[in-house]
DNA sequence: TAACCGTGGGT
DNA sequence: TACCCAAGGTT
């Protein structure tokens, strides 16, 4: 079958040839993570920890792995079983996930945990089963099936649609593409260590087939690739145009006690920052224009500009104004309370609050270290 | 369907 | 600096 000046691979025939240079790659190319059991392993018979698995499958949604090890860890060693995470305090919880980001994942984990736990203590087996726990989607549900469950899933994130669409050299822009995407992973899943190939394809998309700059000379599918030699695989996936990012204002009140102690209060359950702990702030207009006062401020002080911040969020831009004012006694508006200064570390508090407590109160929010914590004074 | 939902590292 | 984007889910 001679083909005419180009050379485009027919690697729709051979599915199970793909799989198998992936998996021989992954073998001896796998990342080692604190979460995963390695293939030898497997092959030994050791069968890998659903808890740990959904634990990790969780954190690691839109997150780095480098963010999520350390919060791994400590999870792991806060709550070694699902039932402990079950018995936890919600509250705790959201102080551990505290700077991860995403805090509806907390809030869900929660919820799976006490519905795993109430159930028996076991995670379902099957996709469908898993599906239907909170904080589970298609991509986690498929993940845990293959991973903890050897289960045949088609588990497919942003490395596989990375790898797909360069693969198969699919011109479709994303999200429109996923269920061409989708079908012709089906292809590729092997009946044999389906919870190894997904996480195969998902290492090659962290490390050879990576968004800028891919590495095709190191490739396991360098032969088996539509787009290498035909175009350049930066190119894809091609991604439908996002929206721009709008800018929003307000302003951040720092209230500190004599004694050092902070005035806080909690943020609604739902919407941004769901269940988190925040500084009174005014509230994040779209309105760009005018200046932001302490007229706005929860209770009369002698509030001074303290600085600004910037932060900026999925979908909007923020820049707050930062005041301080020191305050006697112990009155505080209902609803807030007063954190101590050596414990404002262990508050559930967001990256953004922390910045504003910080711009206020430089170090405020540094966690001690434990000698200078027990050294007497 | 599309908007909403955090943060940090890489380029 | 500005932009990309990461083992996505919910509403």
């Amino acid at each position: 079958m001679a083909s005419a000046g180009t050379s485009r691979k027919s690697n729709d025939a051979k599915p199970a040839t793909i799989a198998q240079h992936l998996l021989a790659w992954y073998d001896d190319n796998h990342r080692e993570l604190p979460w995963r059991t390695a293939p030898r392993d497997l092959a030994a018979g050791v069968r890998p920890d659903p808890y740990r698995v959904w634990l990790s499958e969780i954190m690691l949604q839109q997150t780095t792995v480098e963010a999520v090890k350390p919060y791994f860890r400590a999870f792991l060693e806060k709550w070694p079983t699902v039932e402990a995470l079950a018995n936890a305090e919600n509250e705790e919880v959201m102080k551990a996930w505290a700077g991860l980001g995403y805090y509806s994942r907390a809030r869900n984990l929660k919820a799976c945990a006490n519905a795993v736990a109430q159930a028996g203590g076991s995670f379902p087996d099957t996709e469908s089963g898993l599906r239907a726990l909170p904080g589970i989607g298609p991509y986690t549900a498929a993940a845990i099936a293959a991973i903890a469950f050897d289960q045949p899933a088609a588990v497919m994130d942003g490395n596989v649609e990375r790898v797909m669409t360069r693969l198969y050299m699919i011109d479709t822009p994303l999200p429109e593409a996923k269920a061409e995407i989708r079908s012709l992973l089906e292809t590729l899943v092997p009946q044999k260590r389906p919870g190894d190939f997904a996480q195969a394809m998902m290492d090659l998309g962290a490390t050879i087939c990576t968004p800028r700059r891919p590495r095709c000379m190191l490739c396991p599918l360098r032969d088996d690739c539509q787009v290498l030699g035909q175009a350049d695989p930066e190119f894809y996936p091609v991604r439908a145009p996002k929206a721009e990012k709008p800018s929003r204002r307000g302003a951040a009140f720092v209230a500190v006690r004599d004694d050092g102690a902070i005035l806080l209060r909690k943020r609604p359950e739902k919407g941004l920052l769901g269940g988190m702990t925040e500084v009174p702030t005014t509230g994040w207009t779209a309105r760009v224009d005018g200046l932001t006062t302490a007229d706005a401020a929860p209770f009369p002080a002698d509030w001074q500009m303290a600085g600004s911040i910037s932060h900026v969020f999925t979908h909007f831009s923020l820049e707050l104004q930062v005041f301080r004012a020191t305050v006697s006694g112990d009155s505080g508006p209902s609803g807030h309370f007063w954190a101590a200064a050596d414990a404002l570390h262990g508050e559930a508090l967001p990256t953004v609050m922390k910045k504003a407590i910080e711009a206020a109160i430089p170090g405020a929010t540094r966690k001690p270290h434990s000698n200078s914590q027990k050294r007497p004074r």
